[in-house]
DNA sequence: TTATTAATCGGTCAACCGACCAATCTTCTC
DNA sequence: GAGAAGATTGGTCGGTTGACCGATTAATAA
């Protein structure tokens, strides 16, 4: 068991090796610099990699940075599902999404998917990836919405479908004024994303009123 | 009165006029063809007019995309100002603003303010006229929140400042994901936005139910 | 050993962009 | 009408970018 059939081309995993460098080096890039300054020469250098190898490895730039939004909104994603997959009450799991937030932001996270968002305005392509990547998002969140709906007693003035749009797009608003660096004095964001788990407490109390 | 001495010097009324005739090319090259093929270049040639007379009168492109942001930002706010102010109920104001903005999708001015907003993530100075463009619509619709509030009977559980930050950011959010090309198929942008005009007359029913 | 394939290297290329400038034309002032 | 000020012209320049290519090395297969 110990020296298995394994073939391992060497040549083959020592390339898998700088794909993940230079896809690093990628994502590192669009998160410090933005996108204007990641040129495939800035990332080259990055990943300590000569340039045409992102050309070799990658067709090109564009499709670079398709892989790098695919691969790190994969990540998050996965664990935003396990987040809404725990037992805790959907005010809880709120609390916790709004953190995520911050946490991406420092990450460097949502300027990737910002950043990537503007390059798709001049680039037919990436934006459909930038749709799918989003659609992933919009799918989870309508998924709670319709759960959490058939839970309570009364009926919501909204249908699930248009709230998971609403409160989706309440996140995408703050996140671009965010980057745009409108800082939270002036507009209160996270706060007022975080008011929505208060909303949604208030709703679960009325479902439980309801039931007495 | 029909011949005032009024003392028009023809030079500068001439470079005024060319003023004009390149921010309307810009504006348009913005609209139409996005902020990448928004040259300097595609500017004058649009204008009709030499490439040195871009910078002559602006003092390069950032300053003058600068002043297309504000010019085309100060129109549209103007026309929400009167709005607001209006006699209609809440409700009725909110439902022609959801107009406004499929008119302002047409128009362009969405993409403006977009691609514009992607060029400040590279360039602080053009971020910081962009938040100030921003900041005109936050303070309207605060102000509006802040208004309606004082009408109710009853307390909301959220803050006006909060609630216009919310409101705002799901504007922003709908209008990055259409841009990127999310149809309201996928996603019912407009209408989850609409539906909040009938959560406003939901609780204007329940402030008229509690003053009985 | 030999032949084949994968990965890497160093360098080149055409295209494009924003900025800049010297010369020229137009209009106003005195 | 001379000279000044404003507006416009045509052209150039340095710099950057993504793409591309032939040659070279390393690893596998026959």
């Amino acid at each position: 068991m110990s020296s298995p059939a394994k073939k391992v081309d060497l040549r083959r995993a020592r390339g898998e090796d700088t794909r993940v460098l230079i896809l690093d080096a990628a994502r590192d890039a669009l998160a410090e610099d933005g996108y204007a300054r990641t040129t495939t020469r800035a990332i080259a250098d990055r990943a300590d990699v000569q340039l045409s190898l992102v050309h070799y490895h990658f067709r090109g730039k564009q499709h670079l940075l398709a892989e790098v939004l695919k691969r790190e909104n994969e990540r998050l994603l996965e664990r935003q599902r396990a987040l809404f997959a725990g037992p805790e009450t959907l005010a809880e799991k709120w609390r916790t999404a709004c953190a995520y937030l911050s946490e991406d932001l420092r990450s460097g996270y949502v300027r990737i998917l910002w950043e990537l968002w503007a390059v798709g305005l001049a680039d037919e392509e990436l934006a459909g990836h930038w749709r799918d990547a989003i659609a992933g998002w919009r799918n989870l969140l309508t998924g709670v919405a319709e759960e959490w709906k058939a839970e309570l007693d009364f009926d919501l003035p909204i249908s699930p479908r248009a709230l998971a749009t609403l409160v989706g797009n309440a996140f995408l608003g703050a996140e671009a004024e965010i980057l745009a660096g409108v800082t939270e004095q002036e507009a209160p964001h996270v706060a007022a994303l975080e008011s929505i788990g208060e909303l949604i407490d208030w709703a679960e109390r009325r479902s439980r009123d309801d039931d007495r």
